[in-house]
DNA sequence: CGGGGCCTTGCAATCGATTGTAGTCGCCAG
DNA sequence: CTGGCGACTACAATCGATTGCAAGGCCCCG
């Protein structure tokens, strides 16, 4: 390997004091007991060899990995880059490092893949994959790991979760569309499976109740992927031929719904508006470019790794159930007054 | 933490050996030496208990961590979800874990983050981020540590590079576009200080020369972002007003021409051809869908983690300096015969 | 019947740090 | 002069595995 590595022995040597005199000046937890000449002597030492303790020594030692995993339910899609960037980034400023393990979405390798991390013993893990009933966070929380949800939440109530607040999501989209003018409209709803389809799901029922919407049906996809999006729009608009505007659950439905109303002989924005949510890179260039709600998930990235801090610091603290990030809206040309 | 954990002296104790014998007995390197019932017997004892190693102890005395580092420029940017997931998939197959660090490009952060990773002792680190020059690079190169290169290269040929035929995707762009009919085509280039703007630059000199283009000039953009694309590609129109297609280094550049070309009073696809690179998602959405060069990244990963896995194992055998993976062209509607 | 060699297993050192406990030294009070 | 206290520092155990070496048992052959 690295030839000539500094050990702790080393600095001790050289500094002419034993090795755990060396470890105590070096930690500033136990500095004060130490001889102020001699923790200087000792840091001098350390700083001029370039000593850098070895991680998994002293992991064994103190059973802390100073390591985060995350899972990923699909590291392809682009919604959790910026998620990734922040979690990362609030990790670093402590000294932590991230391990990244992809579930692929086709088979259900979550199981093998969390406990692959978790053998690895890190200090907490971040998931981002979470189903509605999912046995494997309730596994890791029984274990006594530190974990938070991001993205989407399971019914574990006892698990932090950082989500977006869907609710006041899908409220900015039916506002703006019955501003326009709207009274027919529909929603393409994500998997029940997962909190974020159900949630705004609900979410779109009671606006639209509240906001005197006269028709919402919905239709639930079996992914949120755009191929389906395409056919429950299809199944929509075939059932319900006056609807002026689809409400998708995410940006990818609804560029299915844009195929299925162009195909269905409408004009996407005047004839029928369309929106999305999520707001994922690119979806002010798509034709028309798309009204959708945007989530901070950056900031989303970083309350999750900063939860996750605070209970690896502190595991008695009682920590908030759930934080929900309000969202904005990019409000650009699928949406427009309704046809008459 | 997690309460009652097994340990090897637990099967060993449990089976009636010495830990030594156990561990021999597990690691299917040395079963060989110990009497097949004992085995047998220490092995039903380890699955019984649910026994796994501890990493961090038989890191501390093998000198391996099993986990791999990667340095991401830009999380954010969807080109690296594919790479990512490839590099993942395959390590993972070989029980190797991924560590990202990601470095902001606005601050160079790569210096500590890189060393972040190497101080963490990983067994090797898969590069994302190289420039033509890279000091990191050549320092974890002489320490020993195993190292590969993916989309870009630096100057730095040791050390091995799995990235995209930048010749042939830009071959394919011109052949394309000549065949079309096209004679005067510009290049909106990438900072020289990438492999990736460079190279295509000088592939596009190259093909321009070989395939009879009367008028190829070029514009270099300070970053492979929208901004700067546009910025060069109004130089480019406002120098070259008789160009009838314009090649952008990347798929953001190309966006930036599409709007410099809109503003220029051009047809994007009829007035003036423009293509990008990467054909990073959502290309076939904007307006009119790109044509791009498609760059296999999920197979780019595969091909960079198998080849450091390689040379992990085996630190002796000769690797390649480089593998250019072959891209292919999406045709889409962003190219047409030229304006007569 | 004794010794050499093989197969198997145990002993103990080791990886590099952390940490509880014991020991040393100087100084002051009795 | 001695006991005791405080301030440091050294010793050694420990975390959980791996591994070189030695030792034990057994068989076979001379």
């Amino acid at each position: 390997m690295v030839i000539g590595r500094i050990t702790l022995k080393d600095v001790a040597r050289e500094a002419g004091v034993h090795t755990s005199t060396a470890s105590r000046a070096l930690n500033p937890q136990t500095q004060s007991v130490v001889n102020p000449e001699t923790v200087a002597r000792v840091l001098e030492v350390a700083q001029r060899l370039g000593y850098r303790p070895h991680p998994l020594a002293r992991g064994l030692r103190t059973n802390q990995t100073m390591t985060v995993g995350m899972v990923i339910p699909d590291v392809e899609n682009p919604l959790f880059g910026p998620i990734i960037a922040g979690v990362e980034h609030r990790l670093g400023t402590d000294g932590y490092s991230l391990l990244i393990a992809n579930t692929d979405p086709r088979d259900d390798s979550s199981l093998t893949v969390i406990d692959a991390l978790a053998e690895r013993r890190v200090d907490g893990m971040i998931i981002a994959s979470a189903s509605r009933v999912d046995e494997h966070i309730r596994r890791l929380h029984d274990q006594g790991l530190p974990v938070v949800q991001v993205n989407r939440m399971s019914n574990e109530v006892e698990v932090p979760a950082i989500v977006g607040d869907d609710h006041a999501g899908i409220g900015l989209v039916m506002e703006h569309l019955v501003e326009l003018g709207h009274r027919r409209i529909g929603h393409v709803a994500g998997p029940g499976t997962f909190s974020t389809g159900l949630g705004r799901r609900e979410a779109f029922l009671e606006w639209a109740g509240k906001l005197g919407v006269h028709e919402a049906p919905i239709e639930e996809a079996e992914s949120f992927r755009m191929m389906p999006g395409y056919r429950v729009t299809r199944r929509l608009i075939e059932r319900n031929p006056d609807l002026t505007a689809i409400v998708a659950a995410n940006d990818l439905l609804a560029l299915g719904a844009y195929q299925a109303v162009s195909e269905a002989g409408f004009t996407i924005g005047q004839g029928i508006s369309v929106t999305g949510y999520n707001d994922v890179p690119f979806m002010q260039f798509v034709q028309p470019p798309m009204t959708a709600v945007r989530v901070p998930y950056r900031k989303m990235g970083v309350e999750a790794a900063s939860v996750l801090l605070e209970m690896i610091a502190d595991s008695e603290t009682v920590r908030p159930g759930a934080v929900w990030l309000t969202p904005t809206l990019s409000v650009r040309e699928s949406t427009a007054r309704p046809r008459s």
